[in-house]
DNA sequence: TCTGGGGTCCTCGGGCAC
DNA sequence: TCTGGTGCCCGAGGACCC
């Protein structure tokens, strides 16, 4: 979902040229806002501040109107407030969200099957074999934004461009309601003069350190030495921001997604000390994490917690299971069994349960795993006992057992 | 001003196995 | 039998994304 206030919005004209450009970043423009006001449409031209008005809350999304008075998502409520008086505040509503997102997803199915979802509001469209179909990548993204305006009611963004990388930025330059293609063989030259905040991956703190040492623009990023580049940032994204500078991003559209983790945390009201008020809120985050696990059919092999204090600190804490479970009760086990093993007493303000290593359940992971392995393994030997002889064999065991756990091929 | 909740990925250090 | 080197796994913390 974009963050800004919508005033850098750059359309690409009809007969833009996309050649090479097969990849479409689209992004709903303000879009919890725009469901709400879809919902409600007396809320039209109206500063409206998504997020609960109470407590510690942030926000979730601000429309336009808003966004002109400073106000931004994941900014304290109450300060959102202070910059927009006028403002309306609508609790968000996710269940609403997700089938608003449900319509628009679909639509990009009807286009093309090779959808990537990153988020309620925004996918990723390969169109490269669709164009028999629907034309030329900038026709296909005019036909996207018309149709989500006629048939959903709500304003998008899009990028297109030859690498994902490349399809994000422009999408989020063209916002609002705009489209931008940038031509393949332009991809160098329109991302070296961007910031280097613009990348994915580059968030405040790596742009902070990329700064103070002068890399300031994406084509910085190029020229600069290799070595101070991976001081700054570290080895894996020092390589990758380099590749992405030089307009490389060899990943695809991925229409597959595996979940890796399922988690709820909770900011309290008002911190607490209370350890037994703390155990409480433990389990029962357990049983929620626990309900999801056995909606979608997984097990944990691993379960962690997350404990802020009032002053902000915040410690993690996690643990491998013996056994994979999808148990509210053991979850809720482990997660006390971790937070009473933290020697610290301060008041909390928020505690976390996470359930890790997920798995189908039934135990495709783990020993049971292991052991298929291992009887494929003899299996495949006995045949090629039988078929080589013995001794040949033997000498291939012998090296496989030479070389250690980490040690790859003898 | 005072920082949500849902995630993923990376780095680093210690333990461990070979 | 002991030891150092190597590299994986695990846990913790943090940055980042929406």
């Amino acid at each position: 979902m974009g963050r800004g206030d919508g005033s850098g919005r750059l359309v690409s004209p009809a007969d833009a040229d996309d050649t090479g450009s097969g990849i479409l970043h689209v992004d709903m423009d303000a879009f919890y806002a725009a469901v709400e006001v879809l919902h409600d449409p007396s809320l039209r031209g109206l500063p409206l501040i998504i997020g609960a008005p109470d407590g510690r809350s942030v926000v979730s999304s601000a429309s336009y109107e808003a966004r002109r008075y400073g106000v931004r998502s994941a900014m304290p409520v109450a300060q959102a407030i202070r910059l927009c008086p006028t403002a309306r505040i609508v609790r968000p509503d996710f269940s609403r969200y997700r089938a608003v997102s449900t319509k628009v997803m679909d639509i990009f199915g009807e286009i093309t099957p090779l959808v990537e979802q990153l988020s309620v509001d925004e996918a990723f469209l390969d169109v490269t074999g669709a164009r028999r179909l629907w034309g030329r990548p900038r026709e296909i993204g005019a036909l996207v934004r018309r149709r989500i305006a006629d048939e959903v009611g709500i304003t998008c963004s899009v990028g297109i461009a030859a690498t994902k990388h490349v399809a994000k930025i422009a999408s989020t330059l063209a916002k609002p309601d705009g489209m931008l293609v940038v031509a393949a063989s332009d991809t160098v030259d329109f991302l070296a003069p961007r910031p280097v905040r613009a990348m994915w991956g580059v968030g405040p703190k790596a742009a902070e350190t990329l700064e103070s040492r002068g890399i300031r623009l994406i084509g910085d990023i190029r020229s600069a030495d290799p070595s101070v580049l991976e001081r700054a940032v570290g080895g894996a994204l020092a390589a990758r921001l380099r590749e992405l500078a030089a307009g490389r991003d060899p990943r695809s559209v991925q229409t597959q997604r595996i979940e890796k983790s399922i988690g709820h945390e909770e900011t309290f009201e008002r911190d607490v000390r209370d350890r037994d008020h703390l155990h409480s809120e433990l389990l029962r985050l357990s049983d929620r994490v626990a309900a999801r696990l056995r909606a979608a059919g997984w097990e944990s092999g691993a379960v962690s917690i997350k404990i802020r204090f009032a002053d902000f600190s915040t410690l993690t804490r996690s643990q491998t299971l013996a056994e994979p479970t999808s148990v509210g009760q053991r979850i809720g086990e482990v997660a006390r069994s971790l937070f009473d093993d933290i020697a610290r007493n301060d008041p909390v303000r928020l505690v976390g349960v996470r359930a890790e290593r997920l798995h189908p359940a039934g135990g495709a992971l783990g020993l049971w795993d292991e052991d298929e392995d291992w009887r494929r393994v003899e299996g495949a030997l006995d045949q090629a006992r039988s078929k080589f002889g013995t001794t040949m064999i033997t000498r291939a065991r012998h090296l496989e057992s030479g070389h250690g756990r980490a040690g790859g091929l003898a």
